[in-house]
DNA sequence: CGACTTTGACCTGCGC
DNA sequence: GCGCAGGTCAAAGTCG
């Protein structure tokens, strides 16, 4: 297998599991026994005593911090979009959720799409912005339609639930064209059941990823000018309030950030597992390595 | 074979 | 009333 297809397929991955990752404690990615580590949060003391060299690792954190810092809290897949005032002449507000759940209230017009208000009759509707791997979640959607929305080469696609066929809930994706990273996630109507198994969430995610969906179609729309070449790496969390997803990183290369590959190197360099991250934030870990350390 | 995606057609709300 | 645009339906195709 080459390369490309390794890496592919270990992205792939990484999102299946983040689709069928739900509220089952720690059952996350991390869960994985090949995974070096796995009891670094529990034992947390012990592991910096296995750290061969502490100023190499606080070296490490630090490039590890620099390396995230673009990412928050802006493409913190847990933003959720209010629309706090009626006005549509008005900017949008956006509470960004970190991980440690403070909420932080910005302002950006850019990263609204102007085409997200609709004509319609104003429904029961939650809206959230997310990067690309925060447009999983738990539930299982099947989905019955996609439109090309005027103002945006990206078309919006219609999902149902389909864990009940009596289930009202509905969820529409859309790519921000003002921000091609960020995707704009509508929840519309409540779930009339309860959450499905990780079993049942899985069926409902597997056959193909669900971030397919935003992609333009090669038949109406040209696949070439998206950026769906961006890659994702997801750690996962138990705590959050939506998809568990406590961090994202999104890679994109032809803006100059950081490669996936340099990041998971930057890991294997400390002798992180992914599970270092699974129960706090990763700015408070990188905190509380660096208050520990000196 | 069942579950899901794709996609053109159709329906509906809204502005003019 | 008409036309536009968003939202939904459903048949056909795809995949595991």
């Amino acid at each position: 297998m080459d390369e490309l297809a390794c890496l592919m397929d270990w992205d792939l991955e990484a999102i299946v599991r983040g689709c069928s990752n739900e509220s089952q404690g720690a059952n996350t990615i991390m869960e994985e026994p090949c995974l070096n580590f796995s009891h670094f949060c529990s034992q947390q003391n012990e592991i910096l005593w296995n750290f061969p060299e502490f100023s190499e690792t606080t070296k490490v954190l630090d490039e590890l911090e620099h390396l995230y810092k673009p990412f928050y809290p802006v493409l913190h897949p847990l933003s959720t979009l209010t629309n706090s005032s009626h006005n549509p002449k008005e900017p949008q507000e956006f509470k960004v959720l970190k991980a440690s759940e403070k909420v932080i209230t910005l302002q950006d017009h850019s990263l609204v799409p102007a085409v997200s208000k609709s004509k319609k009759r104003n429904k029961n509707k939650v809206m959230k912005q997310v990067v690309a791997d925060g447009i999983c979640d738990s539930w299982a959607w099947r989905k019955y339609g996609q439109k090309p929305i005027k103002g945006s080469p990206y078309p919006r696609s219609y999902y149902k639930c389909s864990t009940s066929k009596v289930c009202l809930a509905k969820k529409q994706v859309e790519r921000n064209h003002l921000n091609p990273q960020l995707f704009l996630v509508t929840y519309t109507s409540e779930h009339s059941h309860p959450h499905p198994t990780r079993r049942n969430s899985l069926a409902g995610s597997t056959r193909k990823n669900n971030n397919s969906i935003v992609e333009p179609t090669s038949s109406t729309f040209d696949l070439k000018s998206t950026s769906s070449s961006s890659s994702s790496l997801v750690i996962l969390s138990p705590k959050t309030p939506f998809d568990e997803v406590e961090m994202v990183k999104s890679v994109e290369q032809s803006k100059g950030l950081k490669k996936e590959e340099d990041f998971v190197e930057l890991l294997d360099e400390a002798e992180l597992g992914y599970s270092w991250f699974s129960n706090t934030s990763f700015e408070e870990l990188i905190g509380d390595l660096k208050s520990n350390l000196s």
